[in-house]
DNA sequence: CGACTTCTTGAGGAACGTCAACCGCAGTGG
DNA sequence: CCACTGCGGTTGACGTTCCTCAAGAAGTCG
């Protein structure tokens, strides 16, 4: 028993000290730690709940379209709450893993009563949905009308802003990419290989160099900045 | 006095048929009516507050990109709770009504004040946001990797549940369009003459009907709906 | 090392964006 | 009453772009 608390002590300890889970005072917070069920998964493993907290790796929705089209319509990060429950049943798409990864179940009617005699916990599940509706527009901004290589600029910030970044790789603009490159291409909406010639192009044009795999080094961070803020449109059909 | 308080006692008291606010008590929703200021809105006015209720219409978020591009990244219709407050403030973009619409602000303070005594409003806010990032969910699906077909046969398929359409245009397959064409375009992420163009290869097919500018009639409802799921990919290159 | 998956590179074409012009309609003013 | 204007929507011609397909390279795991 000591040890199976032992091996979800860790990780799960570790989110209470991201926002918002660190603003809960401790007996609330341990409460939530002790009603959750840690669940570990590797890459590629489908979650069958609907309700629960990220404790790290990366998790996201995934739907299939006719054709073999795989889209990610959402992607949860460390620290993220997970509530996927919805009141009409249509098109829910699947919990995924996208690499390893750690889950705290949590249980529905518990969390159930909680909200009803603790609105601390309510206020920050609150805070929650609204910060991730908000980065659900922005990815929606980045789908609608951007260009593809926008689109990945776009995307490295975000990843930049994950909690994972480390101070110093934050200072040496180095971004740690955490999904593989289809589920990239299959997040912003293009195909793999169009990723791949997207950040050939940006390391020919010295914006990015691509350190290692997963180890991207933004080297003219202004510049990248603005093409992800839609800096980079798609060519007039017409001559100057 | 009175005369005010008749203004926007009508729509406003309608709101709370809808779901998810006719599950409040009688006294916490007349609460919320009275913490309300109406706002009366036409078409393009931008609104300078990001906590409300839409009572009636249409408002979007809109933002601009460089190039002219004009991006809507989530719609809300009548009954919607709008929320947009956000930690960090980037990339906000403009709260702007589609079409004459009333949207009811909540004052911040007030609201907030709610949520520590009263768990109701706290759990009706909770399933309002939850549903909303569901259907944000959605409209990235669409966004993602659907053609311009499957993107606006979709969208008539969410135009067909806002709770304006009435019983009996959902009985007959008829669908109201609340707003103007380009602003379909930039919802969906297409030009608006990608619409116009789609539009009239559907009514060629003999899918839908247009009987008016916002009156469409689905002709072939399960066509549609294939098609809005993902059933007309891009053609292959590679000849049969 | 070989079997596997993931990623990259290359060629070619469909599709959607770009531009420009036109249409229909509503409001305005002579 | 009609010309004028402005706006939203439509149509047509054309070209860039990104998807499709296929094959090769690189990384991963037994």
């Amino acid at each position: 028993m000591a040890q199976i608390q032992r091996v979800f002590a860790e990780p799960d300890q570790a989110l209470l000290t991201l926002s918002p889970w660190k603003e809960l005072d401790a007996p609330h917070s341990a409460d939530l730690l002790r009603a959750g069920t840690p669940d570990m998964l590797n890459r590629g493993d489908v979650v069958d709940h609907d309700l629960g907290i990220v404790s790290f790796g990366a998790l996201g929705i995934e739907r299939a379209l006719s054709n073999g089209r795989r889209v990610l319509c959402t992607l949860f990060r460390k620290g993220d709450l997970v509530d996927v429950r919805r009141t009409e049943r249509i098109r829910q798409g699947a919990l995924v893993a996208l690499k390893r990864s750690s889950f705290l179940r949590l249980d529905e009617s518990l969390t159930e009563t909680w909200l009803t005699n603790n609105t601390d916990i309510a206020k920050t599940m609150l805070s929650q949905l609204r910060e991730q509706f908000a980065r659900a527009r922005d990815h929606t901004t980045d789908l609608v009308s951007k260009t593809p290589v926008e689109k990945l600029a776009s995307l490295l910030f975000e990843f930049r802003r994950w909690p994972e970044t480390c101070p110093e790789d934050h200072r040496n603009n180095i971004v740690r990419i955490p999904i593989s490159r289809s589920d990239i291409a299959s997040y912003i909406g293009v195909k793999p290989e169009t990723v791949s010639r997207v950040i050939k192009k940006l390391v020919r044009e010295k914006l990015i160099i691509v350190h290692k795999q997963d180890r991207i080094y933004l080297a003219d961070l202004p510049s990248m900045r603005r093409i992800a803020n839609g800096g980079r449109p798609r060519q007039s059909t017409r001559q100057a």
